[in-house]
DNA sequence: GTCTATAAGGTGATAGAC
DNA sequence: GTCTATCACCTTATAGAC
């Protein structure tokens, strides 16, 4: 008979940060109370404090969780001498990872409003370190000949929105493929730094 | 003497729609009380409502109202026969357009999941047309051999993607002047679908 | 570790005086 | 058209029983 009550500090923690991730996501992080994520759970919202300190924090906790496996993935990316090598492993690991985590996503650009400013500055250092990464290896291009862009800082940024804005229509269901969308977007990527 | 209460029609209205927009954009919608509103606009809560039947109905109000304006404004441009004419007048338009208004663009992208369904499915439809029209250009650009892309659909989701991209670092206090900026974007929206 | 109960305060929206 | 007062409810977070 299945208790409903007692120890379970095994998995409620992870379910906690799971519905938290998927709520916070479908309804924004202002619009959720801890009596959701609770109902969610299975528990009383009492309980969620075992687990967090309080609403912020599990929302912080949650972006930074999701920046440092990006940048922990992005940092075991092999180097290639070539730079437009080296754009295209970027490009294919961006897609594919962001596919993967639509909910820790959509989190990461739409609460960034909502984090207190000691948090919001350390999101903000991790994804200017993101960027870094794909800055430099357009900064290389450059350097090599191989890539032709107005403004290195600028088309970082407009490579990554224009790579990030796929999460605002793909859906899983649909017929295309990551591998599909990956190479589409790697066409386009490239013809936009020049290194067609 | 200043009255501090009496009739104020003709100013309030706008003062609600300025202060929703400007306190949405900055917390978003479920962070902002009407009570909060009605402090930035100097009355009490309950006046709010001569204003707007609700909260939802503000928020969908400024959305629809933001939209509008941008097909309006885009269905104004003229419509050159070359389809790279075309496209760099939609692409500098776009930049303009949103550079001057970064409090409603903030809100039409982050605040469609807090819409009711009939709202939210009202909103879709005129981003929807937006699209649409750049589509059109795109596919004119294929059809007469100027444009190169993978698939129509997805290079015009990428192209505002990376144009609306803008918004999220651009200050009007840098060094970058719109119109540089327009410049900038061009060249690489230029690069992107093979019209270079 | 989870529960119930509660503190202290905020929420959208309305009623009726002026 | 705006005010004050209010309704009914929801909020985060904590205390103490089990």
């Amino acid at each position: 008979m299945a208790r409903t009550t007692g120890s379970h500090c095994d998995i409620t923690g992870p379910k906690v940060r799971r519905a938290a991730l998927t709520l916070f996501a479908r309804h924004g992080y202002a619009a959720v109370s801890m009596r959701q994520i609770a109902g969610a759970v299975g528990v009383q919202a009492g309980a969620l404090y075992n687990y967090t300190p309080d609403k912020q924090t599990l929302l912080f906790s949650l972006m930074q969780g999701h920046m440092e496996a990006l940048l922990t993935a992005r940092a075991d990316l092999p180097s290639p001498e070539d730079p437009v090598e080296g754009l295209e492993g970027f490009e294919r690991f961006h897609i594919h990872f962001h596919l993967a985590r639509p909910d820790a996503v959509f989190i990461a650009y739409m609460e960034l409003r909502n984090l207190e400013p000691g948090n919001f500055a350390e999101i903000e250092r991790l994804r200017r370190a993101y960027e870094d990464a794909l800055e430099d290896i357009l900064r290389a291009g450059v350097a090599a000949g191989v890539c032709d862009i107005p403004d290195t800082r600028i088309a970082t940024r407009a490579v990554i929105a224009m790579l990030t804005g796929v999460m605002t229509w793909y859906r899983a269901d649909g017929l295309l493929t990551p591998d599909a969308l990956a190479d589409c977007y790697w066409s386009m990527t490239q013809a936009m730094v020049g290194a067609g």
